[in-house]
DNA sequence: TTGTATGCGTTATCAA
DNA sequence: TTGATAACGCATACAA
């Protein structure tokens, strides 16, 4: 494809690049006559401003990278949905960038990241120490539970939070056992979790045992199996997410237990999208979409104030879905 | 951030910078030495390469734009996520742009990504004429029941397939009444499956109806109030999407209709996030992860080749789901 | 095997 | 109000 550059605009009117720039950036004075004939120009030749060009001047892209380790959870498409739209109205892009959560990919995907075309990251995936390519980045973690404070901007959900919640959800003396599911306390995110919940439970008396669930497993039905393989005398179960939670669902009503009344389920997520499927599961929904604006928001006035001195740290309320 | 350049690279050696590209691109002869030494300096100074200055010298970026009209839509996910798995694996990265399929929004889409920083663009949004911009850029249509001689490279589900699925779904003489779910005809892709549809059932000899689905009902729950308060004594539905499948059987089995002994439910779609929901529907599914595969094959081989000429129209067969 | 000069398209600085 | 020139960081043609 043949492109029109300032150049040639500028050779058509028989002025500089330079005054082509200004014209079309409205900087300093250009006069109008000039400034029509280059508006013409730009027309005739469907000029378009290159912005590889624009950028290695300006140092500037308007892009972030977002890096998620899976778009088919409807939790991360939520947020990135809306997260795209809000950043799109100020004229940022995104590069996606699908990355498990515990694998030294991380680090490839950062280093690729940096010095290339984004200015700025927002990631759920932090399970690292913060690298030194990090450091020098605008750079928002996505969720997490526990405010990190060697990290400049987190949009977070307080475990603690969660924990009070479930254990509002798990009425005292009227169960016999929970089963709380938790993926792989390697990583943070899940051990943060689960001690909250755990310290949680222990507070009023709750008989509890843990599950290991795999980390990959999108649809939450090797967890189903082995949770109904595994365990015995349970009556509730707080699930990893609502995936797992429906699945659990689905196999009790197989089963014949009856859900809640036999069974309760405890979801975690609260996805629109799962929320719409009507399963007999309580969830506790982390709010995915004020998540991602709020994510969106920090981005932006990270990226306007190009400081990147000033630390937040927030955290989104949690809220149940019956 | 301060970042260093090939420049101080060089410096640092005591070669020149074209002695330092030529050593971090393999190209031509560099002694063993300064080539060894160059590494060292490009530790030392933590040096990346900077791609967009890269770009602008090579005129290429290895990114992608992908369009889509929704990352909430199982079937996007999953297409995406296949895409951007297999691109990656060639240094391709992906620049996540959601846009509704009849806005005019579009075309300046299309015309920002232009000239900018892609090198190739995968539209699941096409509804439109091929516009200028378009036609000079490697594009590939993601879906669509047709193929388009208009764009060069296609991957679409063969809409007289779907047609042909469906009235083997639907027992000759068993059943009074098909309702067939469709979204606004203006877009073509609707259209042209409709017409497939209809195509079958009247070629069999069978009672339908026609529902409009509204576009922004992402969970099919408006649409499926619409049907049954718009529409009685139906036995069938062939839904616009396993979303609306989903809700249909979920309405009919609160009012105490069987599913699918007295109401069958054919979805169409067939992510594996709603094949993993076990609801009592049959999907007719088009093998969202194939066609990403196929899509991102595809993207890579015209971006290869730098050629634009080769045309390709690909059908992903589709199967059904139980 | 290495270096010089030039170009990629744009913006900013300094002059006129 | 406009223009010449340099700079952004890298790659390549041409020389040596």
């Amino acid at each position: 494809m043949i492109l029109s550059s300032i150049e040639d605009v500028a050779k058509l009117v028989g002025v500089s690049t330079t005054t082509v720039s200004r014209a079309l950036n409205n900087k300093s004075y250009v006069s109008k006559k000039t400034k029509q004939k280059i508006e013409e120009a730009v027309k005739e030749l469907n000029y378009v401003p290159n912005k590889v060009a624009k950028s290695l001047s300006s140092k500037r892209t308007n892009i972030v990278g977002v890096i998620i380790p899976s778009i088919i959870d409807p939790i991360y498409s939520e947020e990135i949905n809306t997260i795209e739209k809000v950043l799109k109205e100020k004229g940022v892009r995104i590069l996606l960038c699908l990355c498990p959560r515990n694998s030294h990919q991380y680090e490839l995907e950062l280093k690729n990241m940096l010095n290339s075309y984004i200015d700025g990251i927002i990631s759920a995936v932090y399970d690292f120490p913060v690298t030194m390519a990090e450091e020098n980045v605008p750079f928002v973690q996505l969720g997490g539970g526990k405010v990190d404070y060697s990290r400049k901007v987190n949009v977070i959900t307080d475990d603690y939070e969660v924990g009070q919640a479930a254990i509002k959800l798990i009425e005292k003396g009227k169960h016999k056992k929970v089963i709380v599911q938790h993926g792989p306390l390697s990583l943070s995110e899940e051990q943060d979790r689960l001690d909250a919940i755990v310290y949680a439970l222990n507070g009023s008396e709750v008989n509890y045992e843990l599950q290991l669930v795999d980390q990959d497993d999108p649809y939450g039905i090797e967890g189903t199996q082995n949770l109904f393989k595994d365990f015995k005398d349970f009556d509730v179960v707080l699930s990893r997410n609502d995936q797992n939670g429906y699945q659990v669902v689905l196999e009790a009503q197989r089963r014949g237990i009856m859900v809640p009344s036999e069974l309760k389920v405890i979801g975690y997520g609260g996805s629109q999208f799962l929320a719409n499927m009507n399963s007999p599961m309580t969830t506790i929904s982390i709010n995915p979409s004020k998540i991602g604006n709020k994510v969106a928001e920090l981005t932006i006035s990270m990226l306007a104030e190009d400081s990147k001195k000033k630390n937040q740290q927030i955290s989104v309320p949690i809220s149940i879905i019956n």
